[in-house]
DNA sequence: GGCAACCATTTTGTATACAAGAAAATACAG
DNA sequence: CTGTATTTTCTTGTATACAAAATGGTTGCC
């Protein structure tokens, strides 16, 4: 960690240029690897990286201001976890998402999100369910926000993966929810779909409430076809390539 | 860590003691990286590793006669598949599986397979749905024999796996299955298991084979809830921890 | 004798230098 | 003018030097 401020400076000059994004967010992680995933994390997220564009260790390293090894680090996690793929000739781009990929990787959430409301019917604590209830009211009050909307949809369904209790269904949910985070535009946008959401929600959680694992399977998996068909009308309407 | 020679040679002086590993088995992989990797996870996998243990970057890196650069790599990649941990100070040990971690592992794979068998129903192809039969065939074969006996279960898994035809659903299956791959006792030791593996494995390859999806998915579910409750009294013989 | 603080050793985190490989551009030949 | 071969440049892979953090032992004090 000789001099960060030569190489900030360098890279200050192309980053604007480079990827849409302003400074790099956050500061003041433990280690410089993690700092560095969650800069490209919260980048994908925000579609600062274009899908398909080939990320150069150098250029990362030059606009985060850190050297190579973590960014490095940080971007074979990101491979790892299915954000970003190895391109034909080693090398890092952004993952793309056909509609292939998108009809499987729903089919995938329809099962991990059914079992996770069936356990969560099973082994949420009352403060837990609790928790649920209030996130449902939250939700009932942001209908006009759609960016408050699609937070608060996150969060309830991150409780009720939370709720089932079971760290590997947390994992693998962890991963189906990342790769669907590189779509970029919410499905909020079509006419309806935040209301047909709160209802299939509010059945979920009623049912979880209750106690009712078969009922919370059940409308939890309705509720992921249900996305499943206003993602792919979404996609018809945008053009072929999702991202 | 000045000169890699002197690392080198007291490392291999130390080989011998301190993983009980012959040399490095696979050579000749396109990078080191690759390398470091497929053999820790060969080692993890053949018991090298003690569980809890904690491995010293160096001392592999010493141990494979490379640098400490694609080691770490190699590293994190299997802290992120969940065979190695973060410890508790920055530094990885070898994961350990209690009976709690275990049965959420199964829930997991209860559902995962189920899909999986179900999945497979409906889209393998002739030639997949041959090669199960074939599997199966080979199977019948080796009922005396344990060690092949788990070879072939690995491959008649894995083969329905991938005539899911859905490359999600295989990711977050592999995890699972990499995972569980820490426990070093086959249950195939148990008596009457072996044939009643093989029995259950009939019929899902059955059920597949007649695109029954229903029928795939209840055999497969209840095919892993058995495997579970061979590990649970295996388990019990075996000791409190796994692995 | 026990506890605490400090120091030494070990181990991980980061940077950078260097090498090898691949892709792109250019030049030459047909 | 086009296709191919060669060279140049860029990018990744690896090693190593260096820095920082932490652990564990040792020593001193209460």
């Amino acid at each position: 960690m000789a001099d960060g401020r030569a190489l900030k400076e360098k890279a200050g000059a192309k980053r604007e240029a480079r990827f849409g994004l302003p400074p790099p967010p956050v500061e003041g992680e433990r280690s410089r690897a993690e700092f560095a995933y969650k800069a490209m994390r919260r980048t994908l997220r925000d579609g600062g990286f274009k899908p398909g564009q080939h990320l150069r260790e150098t250029e990362i390293a030059g606009w985060l201001g850190i050297s190579r090894t973590p960014v490095r680090e940080a971007m074979r996690r990101l491979i790892s976890e299915g954000l970003l793929s190895n391109g034909p000739w080693h090398g890092a781009i952004v993952a793309v998402l056909d509609m292939q990929q998108l009809v499987e990787l729903y089919a995938v959430r329809e099962t991990l999100e059914g079992t996770a409301a069936a356990l969560a019917a099973r082994h949420a604590s009352d403060p837990e369910i609790r928790y649920l209830r209030d996130t449902l009211e939250r939700e009932a009050r942001a209908q006009r926000n759609p960016d408050r909307l699609v937070e608060i949809n996150f969060e309830l369904h991150h409780a009720i993966h939370c709720a089932a209790h079971n760290r590997y269904l947390l994992r693998s949910l962890g991963s189906v929810v990342d790769t669907l985070g590189l779509l970029r535009h919410a499905t909020f946008v079509l006419p309806g779909s935040a209301r047909q959401a709160h209802a299939e929600h509010q059945a979920m959680v009623s049912a979880i409430g209750r106690r009712d694992a078969k009922a919370a399977e059940t409308t939890a998996r309705r509720h992921v076809r249900h996305a499943l068909e206003l993602r792919l009308r979404l996609t018809r309407h945008t053009g072929n390539a999702v991202g």
